[in-house]
DNA sequence: AGGCCGACTGAAAACGTTTGCGTAAATAAA
DNA sequence: TTTATTTACGCAAACGTTTTCAGTCGGCCT
């Protein structure tokens, strides 16, 4: 079988692959007559124009990458849903990385994508991540990035992200308004920047109703989920008098759940619970779970759309065009008033 | 700032490009001391080679594609994790696409990769997909074509499977032994190859109890979930006898629980539900969901194997290498006995 | 008639890599 | 010594596309 190519095009039309490039491409340049035969026959033979040809010459890829730590996760799964929406209108391709929040397959990673085979990426960075070199190094190779939901504060672009610290500040103060007096926070890692903004909102919030943090009731979670389980069980065990916990994500927000019905404690009679989730199951869960839900989809199709501005254009992505969406706080049974 | 390439990197090291080249491919051409003096002139300058250039000159691209329905589903999240850890593991790239369950979209999508932007192509088709010719040209270019879950059977290629009948099977015989008599299936669209086997198990487990099915109890569900809420919750309340509901798929049951609750129908008491999913929270629904959980992370790595491995030996993909991976029930508070 | 312009097309270079082939020197075999 | 063989490297073509440049042809203006 034959290649179909623009050559074999153009040999069958007894025209120059020039021409029928061009006429592909609806150049001025070319008659309306030859424009017609042309698409006749590429559209018949199913021509479809080799993208990576076509990506060497124009120095453009028509793709973007996506450096997540995980997909298996509601949040970062709709967030994907939303770029791949952005990206599929502006005709991008879409390249799925994972980290599983592992520093060094993210350094790996960044490193292949020097090869010049996106155009732009998107990225949420590894929990694990402390060394920045090299994402900064990646941005020396003029590489556009947008960083969403984790973002990097030591790099100069553009991020979208929720506003963390006034959820932080708006749940803690749920739980105070539903009576919980010593609010327990979990929060996976906090050399994170949205931990940090969660943790100072939940820290603010305690203060500004008058109570002193305790960095006791304050558990960094880990990778491992049974871990954290038994981190939690230790602290709900030590320390009886917690009677509200603010989960700063969806796992560990899980994870209590199951402490709680493993240790009797009943919710919200004993303990309120409220965490950042994006699960759709969130109110059928036993009982209904109070969350923080960001506004995930948004979020990747916003960032997105940034990515490819700037990679249409060819412009730098500045600081300046960082969106902060709003997560929105969905009371449920879990922090109902006893 | 000066191109990093193979030619910039031979101007320094006074070297041709094409020593340049077998040296970083570890080519036995060249002697170990250019090897050395040439890998840490490219460390140095960190070079990384167009992925491009090299994908046109070699046509091969080291890239797959993933065409799904949509991402925000545990199952394909889980596939997805199986599939790009696979692919990382033999150094393959992964592009994603979804067809949010649209025909149209499916077919330019298709189209799209037949400009040879990939090597292989992992799919689980639309369930709006009738028509499966553009499958079957895409097929017709040689590009290795690997099914999961939702397969084609009109095309001649690998799939990877649960086992759907008897999975059907299994759930349904665990309502009846749960002492349901009127059982409805909700299933998605009966055109999927899975729906069928689905429920071909239902039936033949009721037909194997002695119970005549009745197709007044089998409900189509379609794309939009407040239709299928208003749908489930017109089927339970002209046939108020149903007391036990199969869904073939995670959406329905929880639009299943929905109803249930609207109507004040009692789980387990009044209505046994057990449904097909991977959700993370099953256990913790009120009351805690009976599900047929597939391994869906096994499912994605095991079919991107497959994939992978043809393509590197530039072997077809025959039928016979298709795999059923089986689900598992796991039986929890929504199917308990009164 | 000469010059000019617009419409259309083709030749060829370029993108960065890989690779078949050639070749020179060095080594081994005869 | 001559003749193979090996080693190490360079030349140049090729992958399929895009794009610059040059060219042809007819028509229009002065």
């Amino acid at each position: 079988m034959t290649p179909v190519n623009l050559k074999s095009l153009a040999e069958q039309l007894h025209l120059s692959i020039a021409t029928v490039s061009r006429a592909l491409r609806d150049s001025h340049e070319v008659s309306e007559a030859t424009k017609v035969r042309v698409r006749a026959l590429a559209t018949a033979l199913n021509y479809e124009p080799n993208a990576y040809a076509s990506s060497l010459r124009r120095n453009v890829s028509k793709t973007i990458g996506v450096v997540i730590p995980k997909v298996a996760n509601h949040f970062f799964a709709l967030a994907i849903n939303g770029i791949e929406e952005a990206a599929r209108q502006s005709g991008y391709h879409v390249l799925i990385y994972l980290t599983h929040d592992d520093y060094a397959r993210e350094v790996a990673i960044v490193q292949h994508l020097k090869g010049g085979r996106v155009d732009g990426l998107l990225m949420s960075v590894a929990s694990g991540t402390e060394d920045f070199a090299h994402i900064k190094s990646l941005k020396d190779t003029n590489l556009p990035i947008v960083f969403f939901d984790r973002v990097c504060a030591e790099v100069a672009t553009a991020k979208v992200t929720t506003n963390d610290y006034e959820s932080g500040y708006q749940a803690t103060e749920h739980l105070l308004q539903a009576g919980c007096r010593t609010i327990a926070h979990l929060l996976i890692s906090n050399n994170l920047s949205i931990g940090q903004f969660r943790q100072q909102g939940y820290l603010d919030a305690l203060t500004a109703h008058g109570l002193t943090p305790d960095p006791d009731l304050v558990l960094n979670g880990v990778m491992d989920n049974e871990q954290n389980v038994a981190l939690i069980r230790e602290l709900l065990q030590r320390r009886p008098d917690i009677d509200g916990i603010f989960a700063s994500v969806e796992r560990l927000a899980i994870s209590a759940y199951h402490v709680c019905k493993e240790l009797g404690r009943r919710i919200p009679e004993d303990i309120k619970i409220i965490g950042f989730s994006n699960l759709e199951a969130a109110s059928l869960l036993d009982p209904p779970l109070s969350t923080i839900t960001q506004p995930a989809y948004d979020i990747g199709r916003e960032a997105a759309k940034i990515l490819i501005r700037a990679v249409e254009k060819k412009k730098d992505i500045l600081p300046s065009q960082s969106l902060v969406l709003n997560s929105e706080l969905f009371q449920r049974r879990s922090t109902a008033s006893n």
